[in-house]
DNA sequence: CTTGATTCTCCAGTCAAGGGGAGATTTTAT
DNA sequence: ATAAAATCTCCCCTTGACTGGAGAATCAAG
């Protein structure tokens, strides 16, 4: 059994952050000492370890959590992970589709910027016709 | 002189927002009626087209203050805008580097991956060998 | 037994760009 | 004169994933 302090140095993340999802459901409430300390069990690491690397993979902390009530519940999560990570690759196309053609209006917007055009007090900016 | 309503109706822009503009120092505290109503001059209209369409660029509130501090100091500000662009297209490319690395390492990670596994309690996703 | 390290709960704040609503006042129209 | 519409200030709420600090209690070591 783990104090927070030895959980966090064994896991990496820090003291703040697993009370924080212990709040969030992402691990299960541990047991306490007489005085209320948390005592949690070895495993805990694993679980830590495995909320990292699916955040790494840019999953959300409710996304990750679905997966460990799978888990939690005896099933093998490995379908609902690999459908959060298809869907994932899905949205990060998008965003990259959406820069893209933001990269391209601004690029277009620097067609022919001139850096000291006549002034005109109808416009901010010449260059922009706004 | 147009009081907060109408200059909301022809910019576009919703009074919550013109108010919050004011805060910020994005226009200028105008005039106020004996009973406080705000009467703004007419070119705060452009003023807040300017504004939209910098932030549909991509700039964030503060770089759109810096632009227009420039010109409320009599100076043209085209010049400080097209390096703000041009420093929001290497921003962008830097995201989208991101997010293809991301893409790739998902894509790794989806590499044979198996639905159904053999169980191992060892790991909560036997796919994934954290 | 005492000191120092660890942990506890609770509250508040961070970032960006606003939105919601209360309660009071002012302006406009009939 | 009165009702309705517009505006005012003030304060809190939102999203996501935390971080910081106060003040109290507990645990471990000498």
């Amino acid at each position: 059994m783990l104090k927070i302090g030895q959980l966090s140095l064994e896991s990496g993340v820090s003291i703040k952050t697993i009370r924080y999802y212990e709040e969030l459901g992402l691990i299960q409430s541990p047991e306490r000492t007489e005085g209320q300390f948390r005592l949690f069990t070895p495993d805990t690491v694993h679980r830590l370890l495995f909320v990292k690397r699916l955040q790494s993979l840019g999953l959300s902390l409710q996304e990750i959590r679905e997966c460990l009530v799978i888990h939690d519940q005896g099933e093998l999560p490995c379908g609902d992970i690999q459908e959060k990570l298809i869907k994932h690759i899905a949205e990060i196309d998008q965003q990259v589709e959406q820069l893209l053609l933001l990269r391209q209006q601004l690029t277009e917007t620097l067609q022919g910027w001139t850096d000291t055009p006549a002034k005109d007090d109808q416009f901010i900016c010449p260059n922009l016709k706004v």
